[in-house]
This record gives structure tokens, C-alpha cells and sequence, in this order.
DNA sequence: CACTTAAGGATAATAATTATCCTTTGATAA
DNA sequence: TTATCAAAGGATAATTATTATCCTTAAGTG
């Protein structure tokens, strides 16, 4: 993927920082303050922990980075990617995509509320298969 | 409701307090800290802010009250009821309970998904009836 | 390459939550 | 009803999380 791009397009700066939050959330998927911190220390051993904040609020007011709240932990964050719910699980703390038509839910509730949806947000926490099977 | 029962049967002393506690959460619905803390203050003009998390979250833990994450809010609590979605007015505040079959939506999940569900949560935000119509 | 502006880094300030410690108050049983 | 004990409340300190500030550095533009 073009991270440069992706970030002129959202009319941000072109930085090493910033293309490599962008990396690591694509490579992670989902992650949190702290473990950006500690991934990005790697590449950029003097990087403060303002910048991740800095940035990370940057993209989401952009719209293309967004967080995920997740109960007794922190939040974590991942790129938009439209359409689908989060599993957490409960026993090992992962966090994955599930796919999901939130446009059929979304569709659902229209025709039977008054209210005007902009966003859904839809997490099943639970056991993933892995803590299952052990 | 008999608030001295339920903190009973939760194994929570009954005090004063946390009935208030119990009773606002009931007539408001959905509350944060501080707003349980304004209202709590009434009653009680020397009530501690830390009184108030410890009495949260003890709740939280004995599973009769419910935490509700709010992106750009802070979280509300709901005394725990079932199966039901939240609506989140992003104009006004509003946070409302919505009638929605999350058991529906569960067994959908577990026959087409390897992850056993414990819970979900479901959040609409957008534009809420009232503030539509003006 | 020079100039302008915004980003990064260090750190202070603020906000949010939890921990500590002592006092008070429920719950229990004599 | 009262004595006892443990747990809850209140005040406040400590911790954690996030944001703001300020100066230096680097990206974007011509």
C-alpha cells in the first residue's frame, strides 16, 4: 500500500513517523497507544509518546484511521475499512475483524426507529477458537 | 424496585449511598461518573468522587451494572438489563435504549463463526429524533 | 536552495482513576 | 440492644492517561 499517498491525500504531512504508525496499523491490525509506542521506539528510539497521540488524533479526525472502545482495556485503533464488527476475546485479549453487513442491520433499524444512523459500532467479546480449543 | 434486596442478594452492604447510587441510575438510565457524582452531592454534600468509582465498579463487578463506551464521552453506567442496542445522538448527547434482538443477532454469529459469544454491544451514533426535526 | 509552516521531541499541565489511611457505619450474634 | 468486626465512606495522595506548550527540526513550495 502507498502510505505516502494515503497520507497527502488526507492532506498530512509526508513524515517517517507518520508512515510508520500507518505501517504498523496495517501490519497489527489493531492496536493501542502503548504498543505503537513500543513498536515505533524500534525504527525511532528518540519518538515521543505525544506524537503517537498527535498523529493517532490526527488520522481519526481525517477519517481514516478509527478507535475501537473496548471494555477494561484500552482502546486500539486500526485503519477505516468499512463494514464489519470486532471480536475480543476474553481469555487471550485478541482482537479481530469479523465480518459483518452492518448496511443489513443498519437497513433493519431504519425502517423501524426515528433515528438517524451514522455509524454503527457492533463487538461480540467472548472466546476465540484458539482459547476454545485449548 | 427494592434497590436494599438487589445490593443484598449482590452481597454489597447497604448503605445510603449506594441505594442513591442504585436509584439514580434507575430514574436516569444512563449516567457518567460525574453526572452520578452532581446528583449524588444533593443528598449527600460530603460524598467523595471516590466513593462513587469504588461503588461503580464494585457493581460493574457483581454484573448488575453495566459500563456503555462512548466515543469522544466519557462512559456511562446502566443498571444491566438484556438485550438491548444503544442510540447515541451526536448532536445532542442523547443516549438512548434501543429494543433490538441481540439474541438474533448472536445465533446468526455462532452458526456462521468459530467464536463462542459472551456478550455484545451494539452502538448506533447519529441523529436522534428531536434533533432531526429541528 | 531558501523560506514558511507544520511536525517532532521534551516536558509541563491537566484530567481521570485508583490507592491509602483513618473514621464511621452496617451486619451479625451474644 | 449492644458489642464486635469487617467493610464502606471521606479526604487526599499517588498513579495513569492525555493534552498543551515551547523550542528545534524537517517537509512542502516556488
Amino acid at each position: 500500500m502507498n502510505y505516502t499517498k494515503l497520507l497527502k491525500d488526507y492532506n498530512l504531512k509526508v513524515t517517517p513517523q507518520r508512515i510508520a504508525i500507518v505501517d504498523e496499523l496495517h501490519k497489527h491490525g489493531h492496536m493501542n497507544i502503548d504498543s505503537l509506542y513500543q513498536v515505533l521506539l524500534v525504527k525511532f528510539p528518540s519518538i515521543s509518546l505525544a506524537t503517537i497521540y498527535k498523529n493517532i488524533n490526527a488520522m481519526i479526525e481525517k477519517v481514516f484511521v478509527d478507535e475501537v472502545k473496548i471494555e477494561h482495556k484500552k482502546s486500539v485503533f486500526e485503519l477505516s475499512k468499512k463494514d464489519h464488527a470486532h471480536t475480543i476475546c476474553s481469555s487471550c485479549g485478541a482482537i479481530e475483524d469479523m465480518d459483518f453487513s452492518l448496511q443489513n442491520l443498519m437497513k433493519e433499524v431504519a425502517s423501524n426507529s426515528s433515528f438517524e444512523i451514522e455509524k454503527t459500532s457492533l463487538c461480540f467479546t467472548g472466546i476465540c477458537k484458539t482459547c476454545a480449543s485449548k
